[in-house]
DNA sequence: ATTTAAATCAAACGATTGTTTGAATCATAC
DNA sequence: GTATGATTCAAACAATCGTTTGATTTAAAT
């Protein structure tokens, strides 16, 4: 009645929206395989379990990101840039894979980001293999950064990388609250200049020169 | 045997280790009760409930930091600074209060701020509860950014106070994985040398010019 | 010493969880 | 058409969950 792949995709789809929407403890593997129309069993014959299902449904959306930004990374080192250039290219490669999916389908990165935060609470095992999918692609660019601010210490880059990481979480994650009407305001820009607005603003702080190390001295 | 204040915050202090460590919904009422010593009705005789527990447990840390800042905040319009100078006193008024708390006891940051990311996927009544505890303070602070940047318009404002938002949660968060040989590089900064990057990074990034609206522009 | 309220205790409640089982059904190839 | 393997099904498993109950103990007041 059903073909099997069917079955499958159908699980994936739903789990990834439930377990984004209510959480993934709050989602009982019931409540899929009600929404989907499978048996409960189902789950077990296709994954083996619900932590198989989980990481399948997180490998789904992050692994063709993970590419493109491969791609973009190494057309940046073909080009042979230097200073500000490759700095703001590397940005862009790093950056504009996941907004052009952002802007293709919203709800989709919305989804995945939302179970990629709950996932750094869960147990061991599951939480190596996410961690796993995000491993090379991440030292890649890392050494690719390196080139590109040859001036800041290792610790002055792994910080602001770790900044800049933040500042495009803020971008996917949704408005905390609707009612705050500061938020509201933010969703009315469009997707090119947002996009632009970004790339200002990690250029601007990813580039600042190092403070000096004034040690000890309180300017206030 | 046990003074009643002993066992209330007994099952605070262990229910926020608990929370942030396993995750809330893995942490059940009877791992509390035990690492705590006590009885598993204490709980709803002293909360009432697990959700009032865990408003409580964030509650009686978020509070201290909020009535912080509102004080730096406070202080900055007193000295009535304009343009870039107000703009590294807001900064410094929102970002320090934190920074000073996770110098002295970093598990206790650590602990409040995965729980807060927790909640983000909670039921509607206890995270409209919780939001609570920000709304006015965020409200008084972006009022405040408008007057240090009166060219940005709304929505700018709004995005770039987001992203300040965004890096900082990459200062309290741990380390995703400790593996990453580029994180372990960045603990290793003294927290007064780690407070003036996160400034720089961010009065730069805040403060840089808004991007022309270089409609439909592709500059690649 | 007696009273009163606060606090703690063991025990059980019904509900829900992830997982397993073995039979039934399907599609496909011989 | 019959055999074979893949898929689906209803039903039950043991375990754990948050919550409730009623009795018991503790501490303070009269």
């Amino acid at each position: 009645m059903q073909q099997p792949k069917e079955t499958k995709t159908k699980l994936l789809d739903v789990a990834e929206k439930l377990f984004a929407q209510k959480g993934i403890d709050a989602t009982s593997l019931r409540n899929i395989i009600s929404e989907a129309g499978v048996n409960l069993a189902a789950i077990h014959y296709h994954f083996g379990s619900k932590n198989a299902l989980i990481l399948e449904v997180v490998a789904r959306r992050v692994q063709p990101i993970n590419e493109e930004r491969f791609r973009r990374l190494q057309e940046c080192e073909n080009n042979n840039l230097t200073g500000p250039e490759l700095l703001e290219g590397l940005i862009r490669a790093f950056l504009e894979p996941l907004i052009r999916v952002k802007v293709e389908t919203p709800d989709r990165v919305q989804y995945t980001h939302r179970i990629l935060m709950q996932l750094q609470f869960g147990s061991g095992q599951l939480l190596e293999s996410v961690f796993h999918l995000f491993d090379e692609n991440i030292k890649r660019f890392f050494a690719a950064f390196t080139k590109a601010l040859p001036d800041l210490s290792p610790a002055e880059l792994s910080l602001r990388f770790r900044f800049m990481v933040g500042t495009i979480h803020m971008i996917v994650v949704e408005p905390p609250i609707k009612k705050l009407s500061m938020f509201s305001e933010m969703s009315k820009l469009q997707p090119d200049i947002l996009m632009e607005q970004i790339v200002s603003f990690l250029v601007a702080g990813f580039g600042s020169e190092s403070p000096k190390p004034q040690t000890g001295v309180n300017n206030k």
